[in-house]
DNA sequence: CTGAAAGCGCTAACAC
DNA sequence: GTGTTAGCGCTTTCAG
């Protein structure tokens, strides 16, 4: 108290109208030197409201989940809002727990970049109208607000791209199970195939169990193990072809001469002269800002419009694809 | 109300002992059946403790960076804490602002991942005894908690090294003034050098602007401009060794043939068939686990065993050093 | 063992 | 314009 009410120095700090000029600049003045910081977490309690963001995220080791997570806390850092962070590895409860625990904080709004595409826990939060953004991955329904990018899509280019240079014995070493990521890509790659009458050798479809380069490495080295030799790999991200490409640099096969290589996301180590990796980029910052708005819109407006946004990828083409050397 | 009043759910909640096995296990039910949810932010009003912590880092598009954010993540998460994540991308007035916004949010102590050597805000956090843990990069003076790896014995390592195959003419490029990490290298540079009596060439020795790819990639760029050939280059950390390669790669000259490298942290794709980065790596998860608890005995043991902890780095030895060739 | 009541720091409705 | 007051959801004395 400085010879005001509390209420008064409340007004005063919120600029309220109804308050005198003085009264506001000597509040001012003195809450600079007690060095007064209002408490969100009493605030939070009066208003409901807490001005903190929940953000479940899957893995900060995979670069590009790491790059749109910088962008997303950016983003939303920008509006005032403080973002609550949680990794889930895709354990299988990992999400509902992460909710769980964010609503117990009392975050505003959630942001989910690890959605399955059943995942109860996320649907009851659409179902009780709770603020939530599904970017990158999302349900199976095309319920809440949907951020991702179109990978049946990016995939389809990438195939079509391979077979037009020639390749023929494409083979594919996907993402986990569950995942909308993982089934989109796989979906474009089996259109792909059937679009130009290819037949699909299963054998040559390889399902991980991480978007990670631990697994391009062990699934590509057990592919080589059976004997089997394809011409080309479309891994479904970058980080798998990473590790496609040190087991095929292992093995003394040449990339893109032996076997041509395609990935997803296009990191930046893609476009390393020693990797040059092809690949299929979209825009991350647009991503997150879309979905940092839609979060705002909900907890502000308390407005859904209800969609799903689709961005479209873009082929970037460099040497493992061959297309040079065709 | 279940009909218990107020105060008995709250105990039963809380596994209070004076309360009636009867009563527990109805409240437990009963809340179980509603879906209740505790809210942590009444609660943190009431018990002044929000069981969130912070955390400042400086940008997760650096690959270690965002590896070590992963394990104080993971490690805050096991412990029933929430995180608050801020990244400061090392703009000037980042932390200060990061801290004003975390204290506003009332959290229970920080994690600062991008302290600079002079950092007024993090010296008044300790100042005022609140709970806070320097890891990585820390102030000048050993004050607060400090958890960091070795730089200057890495850098050392790694000088040496170059100097026992034989380099003479070895750069540095290094990190942003004014970071302990690239004060730490810079001097590991130095003490070696003149420990074996080489002059220093001042103009081999280039200030980055940040840990990133594209510093290394423009530094390098510019030194072969200005006609240097130094036989060996050390880099403050991986992701500017990949630029650097890649300068390098694009101008021709083999690594290490005609110039050898070295990074420090060493990342994942340090050790890729491509890249083989010799490098400098530390214990990850034995930081994050040290950080954590450090802040958790801080928040609630109320007490602070003041102390520097330096991880020691491991040199790992791979191609681009050019060990093998000598 | 359980209930009533105060109070954490803030905001908003209502007086003055 | 400014002060008073109630109450957000919880914990915790203090009575019963």
């Amino acid at each position: 108290m400085t010879g005001f009410s509390i209420a008064t120095v409340s007004r005063a700090l919120k600029d309220h109208p109804r308050i005198s000029q003085k009264a506001k600049k000597k509040i001012f003045e003195t809450a600079e030197q007690v060095g007064y910081q209002p408490s969100m977490i009493a605030r939070g309690l009066r208003e409901k409201k807490s001005y903190l963001i929940g953000l479940i995220i899957y893995d900060l080791d995979n670069h590009f989940h790491a790059a749109v997570t910088r962008r997303i806390i950016e983003d939303a850092q920008l509006e005032g809002y403080q973002v609550i962070i949680r990794s889930t590895l895709d354990r299988p409860e990992g999400v509902a727990e992460a909710i769980e625990d964010m609503k117990k904080s009392g975050v505003d709004g959630i942001i989910i970049t690890a959605t399955r595409l059943k995942e109860e826990s996320v649907k009851n939060l659409i179902k009780e109208k709770f603020p939530v953004v599904q970017v990158m991955r999302r349900l199976e329904d095309e319920t809440g607000v949907q951020i991702v990018s179109d990978g049946t899509y990016g995939t389809h280019m990438l195939v079509n791209h391979l077979l037009r240079s020639g390749r023929r014995k494409i083979a594919m070493i996907g993402g986990p199970e569950g995942l909308s990521t993982s089934k989109g890509r796989y979906d474009g790659y089996f259109q792909a195939m059937r679009e130009n009458d290819i037949a699909i050798n299963e054998k040559l479809v390889l399902k991980g169990t991480a978007f990670s380069y631990d697994t391009g490495y062990r699934l590509c080295k057990k592919m080589l193990r059976q004997g089997l030799k394809p011409d080309a790999i479309v891994c479904a991200d970058d980080q798998i072809a990473f590790g496609v490409m040190q087991a095929l640099d292992e093995a003394g096969i040449f990339i893109p001469e032996g076997i041509a290589l395609v990935g997803f996301d296009d990191c930046e180590m893609s476009s390393h002269p020693r990797i040059q990796l092809t690949s299929v980029k979209y825009d991350i910052n647009q991503m997150s800002l879309l979905a940092v708005r839609s979060i705002l819109k909900q907890i502000e407006g308390c407005c859904i419009d209800y969609k799903l946004i689709k961005l479209v990828p873009q082929l970037v083409v460099r040497r493992t694809c061959g297309y040079q050397t065709v």
